[in-house]
Order: structure tokens, then C-alpha cells, then sequence
DNA sequence: CATGAATGAGCTTTCATTCAT
DNA sequence: AATGAATGAAAGCTCATTCAT
């Protein structure tokens, strides 16, 4: 009982310390990343996150499993709040695009790339969110089809990998700092490539 | 006569540093960088290093500024080495492709991604990469639709934006760990994506 | 109460600090002062000074105040423990100089003003010492005058800071390798001077 | 001849060297004084100064004597170009006194005294520099007397030699940012015991 | 559990010094 | 004679990490 309380107690602290370290990331980047920000962020002491992480790399490997989770649990929620296939459809565009700089989660997301270079940990976790953004698309096109509002102009699978790749791509330009992307242009050129893809005006 | 060979030496070296740099940075990755690793491939000591650049954020900035237009000189010569738009339009697609994991241009370049986030000088470089890569695109689909190959299904400045932003994604993922894209796929999507959009078939 | 506590240990350990960087500085002087001098005297490590003070000058700062304060605490202690007047000024004029070329709070005195120079809080502390010098002579000089001792042949304020100019000129003598001068010489000539200020003979 | 010819030059860099260092010291202190800024104030490479100087020790040595000659010579011309005893003991006070925080040659030479502490050589040189600055006051007291102008209330050589700490202990506030003293109060407070001293009236 | 104190490893940085030209 | 280039020793600084309380 008491070792399940502290077990507890210790899981709370833990997911306690994923958020501070996100937010950490956030502000300062993951090459940044010192242990007393996390703490600082945390509203502990250093050795306090050491305590509950005691392996740093475990951390960041919560981190990014957690920013995966909530990165697709929110795409999954967010179109299936949808029954009209065009609406999911723009629902999946919306959710995979950074909201904008601060965007903490998909902020936390591109750092991790840095990681899964050195890390097959890592890599499997991107591969796994990649895989997972693949079947949300597919299935949405597949309904689509079904429901005759879509006629796919490639199969299902390529398109959907496509429209992953390609919000990657926006992803990455919209956390930096270039101007030649907004996420408006970025929502206009998804939809459109959507659009010619699926044969299917899109309620953008 | 003198000053000018002492500063051609200063530019060679800085050169030779900015090379190192670049590998360097392929090896250990941009945030693990230490100015002994630049130092050590350069075969010279780190004071040396520092001699010649004096603030190291020159020496990063010098080797994205390098890398950008390595990376982008070589697209130009390798497309422009076809005059068939179909050619070009493969070439293009190709060289804008990391070749592999150890591509140290393709590597760097990503690498420089996290700076453009925290320095504007950084992001003017890569807004600059992205919008010559666009004009690139865009003058090889003209090209072609003024020959009466292509069949533009949107305009044209749109395709070539979806090309680059294409190619930067799928960058991202052959770069990391991720098993789910290899280059192939990037290549076959991307033609594609370049034949629907073209109306054209590519010799891919 | 912890906070307290813990406080407390800080103020304490701040204050070995300050101890240890005086030796240091008598040692070494303040030029070559190193932080693994301060470290090593204080018998912990650099990293240990640098946690207490983040800013040495903060430090260096500190020891200027406590040795400005010893200094004066010293000469108001010893010559308030006497009576009669001339032995006061007697008191006065021994606690002035320095004892030796060891003296360590004589020492340090010295070495600082050549921060002075260039920080005006370091010309405060300096302005501060010679100021409450100049009085504590004043008042000698007061008493002795209403005892109907001294018959003063300047303004007292003239004859005190005669006095404390005379002190810091044959401090820096003494301090130096200057063979010219020595504390007797010293105490003489400022007898002498004195004698003179106020036609009265002193017990020296 | 040759040898003589590049003797003479080295000479001469020696003493423009010494010169720079003047000029460096009066800016940075002696304690951060580094190579390059000699260098940087003669106008040559850090190489040049440590070829004509390859005991560093030697080059500040060199600028202690230059600096007391100078110093010292001063003295002695602007004294004797008055006739008039009193006139002559002005002359030497105002000359025995920094002419304010810029003054290049007693800032230098109150620099180093630091250096006496740990070296005989300059501890030489200040020595000298004393006694003959003694020995000028007491000529001058003693012409004073002859001339029966002054009437001395202590032994030449005392009142000489408070006249000289009294001069250094005023310098060394007058150097520092010490606001209770400036060049004004300085020659009263001087002047008023001179004035004493020698019984006779000073046209300050 | 948590913290403040302390440490030491590892890095940057500074600088006198060497050396080829 | 003089310099720019390069070095390496010595210092400071930052941090993860340890530990007593």
C-alpha cells in the first residue's frame, strides 16, 4: 500500500517533470536543455529531477512518447468530432499543422527529430506517429470513397503519406523563423493538393 | 600584394574551418558541437580556431551560408545539365533529396533548422534556400508548359512550393530514423505528386 | 526557521570566503588573485567560491567592506580605551599605519584602490574610511581642546585630514619595499606633525 | 656600424615601447595590462614588443625608471626656474601632485608600487625617487633658511620628508575616485603645513 | 522526498609565446 | 625587424552529479 502510494506519488512527480521539460524545450530548445531548467520550470531542485529521472535520456524519451500521444490523440479526437468526410478531412489538415511558433507539442515534436538521428528509441517513436498519421488519413479518404465524396487520383495509402510528408515539411518551416511560409499558405497549399488528389472541393 | 595573401590565407583557412565544421557537425550532430571536434577535423588546436573566428556564431553562420549554397548551386547545374522539362523536372526532384544519412550537405542543412528558430540572419538564409528553390521549380514547370509539356493544374508558383515543401519533409524523415520513408518512396511520391500536377509522366 | 538556517549558512560560508580572499590577496596580491587562490585558502573548491558568489566582483566588493570596516572598528575601539587626550591621538596615529608589511588588513587596504579607480562604489568605501577618519581625528582633536589640552593652529578639520593623508602616504611606504621609511620613522614624523598642530607634546 | 645602426633603432623601439606601456598602464591599470595592448599602443604586433623585450619584467622595470625620471626631472626644472625661495616651494608642491586622473606619469608610477612589494629593483627605484625628492625639499628649505626667509620648527630633512608623504598620500586619493579630497584642497592643506613649517607665508 | 551545498569534469576563452616567412 | 599564424598552458565558467541533512 504504501509502496503503491509512493509509487503513485513518484509517477505524478514524473509526468510533472515531462511537462516541465517540454515547456523547457520550448523555451530554450533541446540543445539547450539544462537539468536546472527543467527544474526551474518544474518549481523544483535539480537534484529532485535526477532523483525521479535518474538516466536524463529516459526523460527525454518520455517526453517525446507523451508529445507523440497527444499530438495524434488530438488528430484522432478532433476528426472524428467530424461525420462529413471533407470536414475530417480539413479537421486532419488543421490538427497537423503547428498552430504557430509557441505551438508547444508540435514545437517539442521537431526537436525530437534530433534525437531519432542517434536513437533508434526515438526513431521508432517517430516511425510509429508517422505510420499512425498514414492510417488517420487513409481512413478518412477510404470513408470518403465509400461515402462516394471522394475519387482518388492515387492510391489511398500514397496520397495519405503524401499529405503527411507534406505537412512535415510546412511543420518545419513554420518553427522557424522563414518567412516564406505561414500556416495560411500552408492550409491553402494542403488543401489544394487534398483537393486534387481526392477530386474533392474542400470546405477551407 | 602582401595584405592580399595574408587575407587569402585567412579565407582559405576560414574555408578549411568552415569544412570542418560541416563535418563536424555531421558527426556529432549541430548541439553536441564542441570547437575541439571543429579543431580535430581541421587538424589544428582549438585556439586556432578561434583565431580565425573570433565569434564562433560567425563560423555556424558561415557554414549555413556554405551549405545553402552548395546545396543549391548543385540543384542548378544538375537540372540545367538536361534541356528536356521532363529531365530537368527528375533532376530537380533528385538533387533535392538527401542522397543518405551521411549526406553531409543535406545533414548540415537540417542541422541549421534549430538556429533559424532563435537568430533572424539564419531564417533570411533559409527563406532565401526556399524561395530560390521555388523560383527553380517554377521556371522549369514554365519551361515546360511553353513547350507544350506540361499541363499546369495549378499555378505555377503553388506546384513548386509543394515541391519544395515536399521534398523538405520527406529530408526530415530520411534523415532521422525513421523506417517508414526511404528514398525511393520520396522519389516515387514526388513524381507523383509532379505528374499530377504537370499532366505529364516522368522518366523516374 | 530553515530558511533562516540555511541563510545563515550562506552568510557564514560568504564570510570564510572573504576571510580566505584577503590571506589571498596578501599573499598574492590583487592582480594575480585566482579564484583556486581564494579556493584553496578557504580549503574548498573553485567551483565552491563561484557557487557562493556567481560575481566576484560582488566578492572583492565584500572584502573591501569588511576590511574598511575592521580597519576603522580597530582604531575607534583602541583609542576610545583611553582617557587622556594625547594618549587618544597617540592611539590614533599607532592604529593608522600598518604593523608590517604583513598586516593583512593594512594589505588589502591598499590593494584596493586601485579598484577604486575605476568603480565608484569602491571610491565610495574609500570616500566612507577617509571620511569617519578624519572625524574620529576631529574629535580627538575637539576633546583635547575643551580639556584645555590642545591649542589647534589650524581648523580642526584641516589638522585631521593632514593627519589621515599623512597615514595613507607612509602606509604606502611602509606596504612597498621602500627602504626609506620605516614605522618608526613614520610614527615620528607624525608625532611630530601633531606636536606641531597642537602645541602639545605627545607621549610617544 | 651596421650593428650600431640597429642598435640605435632598437633603442629607440625600446623607448617608444615604453612609451606605449606608459599609455597602457594609464588606461587598463597594470594589473589586466596584456602584450596586445602595448602592441596596440605602439602600433605594432605583440611578436615586435616581445622581440625588442623578451623579459617583459625588463620593459616594466624600464617604465618604472623612465616614468620616475621623468617625474623626478620635472620637479627639479620647474623648481629652479624660480629664484624666490617661497616661489620655489609652491613649485615643488604643485609639481609633487597629480595634475588630475589622466596624468599619465604619476598614474603610472603609483601603479608601481605594487610592483615593489615583490621586487628589490623597483623597490630601488622608489627609494631613489624618495630620497631624492627629500633631498630637492631640502635644498630648497635650507636656500629658504640661508636666504632668511624660513625659519624650519623641525629639522630640514623631517619636514622635507613629510612633505613628500604627504604628497603621495594625496596622490594616491587624487588617482583613485575618492571625492573627499581633490587637487584644490590638496595645495591648501599642503601649503598650510609648509606654511608652518617654515614660519613664512606661501604665495599659493 | 527534497534540498542546498559542494564538487569535478569538460568546455571555452584568454594570452604569452614560438615560429616560418 | 616585423608580422600573422598557430599553439598550449592556465584560467574561468557551466553543469551534471553527489551527498548530508
Amino acid at each position: 500500500m504504501l509502496d503503491m502510494a509512493r509509487s503513485k506519488k513518484h509517477i505524478v512527480r514524473r509526468e510533472q517533470l515531462v511537462d516541465a521539460t517540454m515547456r523547457a524545450i520550448t523555451d530554450r530548445g533541446r540543445g539547450n536543455l539544462r537539468i536546472r531548467d527543467i527544474a526551474a520550470e518544474a518549481g523544483v531542485s535539480p537534484g529532485s529531477v535526477l532523483y525521479h529521472y535518474p538516466e536524463l535520456d529516459e526523460l527525454l524519451f518520455d517526453v517525446h512518447r507523451v508529445v507523440v500521444e497527444r499530438f495524434y490523440q488530438r488528430r484522432v479526437e478532433l476528426t472524428e468530432s467530424h461525420d462529413d468526410p471533407t470536414r475530417r478531412l480539413v479537421a486532419a489538415i488543421d490538427t497537423g499543422l503547428p498552430e504557430g511558433r509557441d505551438d508547444a507539442v508540435a514545437k517539442t515534436l521537431y526537436e525530437m527529430h534530433g534525437l531519432a538521428d542517434r536513437s533508434s528509441q526515438h526513431g521508432a517513436l517517430m516511425t510509429s506517429l508517422f505510420d499512425r498519421e498514414v492510417a488517420l488519413y487513409g481512413t478518412i479518404l477510404d470513408i470518403g470513397v465509400a461515402a462516394g465524396r471522394f475519387t482518388l487520383a492515387e492510391p489511398t495509402r500514397d496520397i495519405a503519406r503524401t499529405l503527411v510528408v507534406l505537412e512535415d515539411g510546412f511543420g518545419l518551416h513554420l518553427l522557424s523563423n522563414t518567412t516564406s511560409v505561414d500556416v495560411t499558405l500552408a492550409r491553402t497549399l494542403l488543401a489544394s493538393y487534398a483537393r486534387q488528389a481526392t477530386g474533392c472541393e474542400l470546405p477551407i
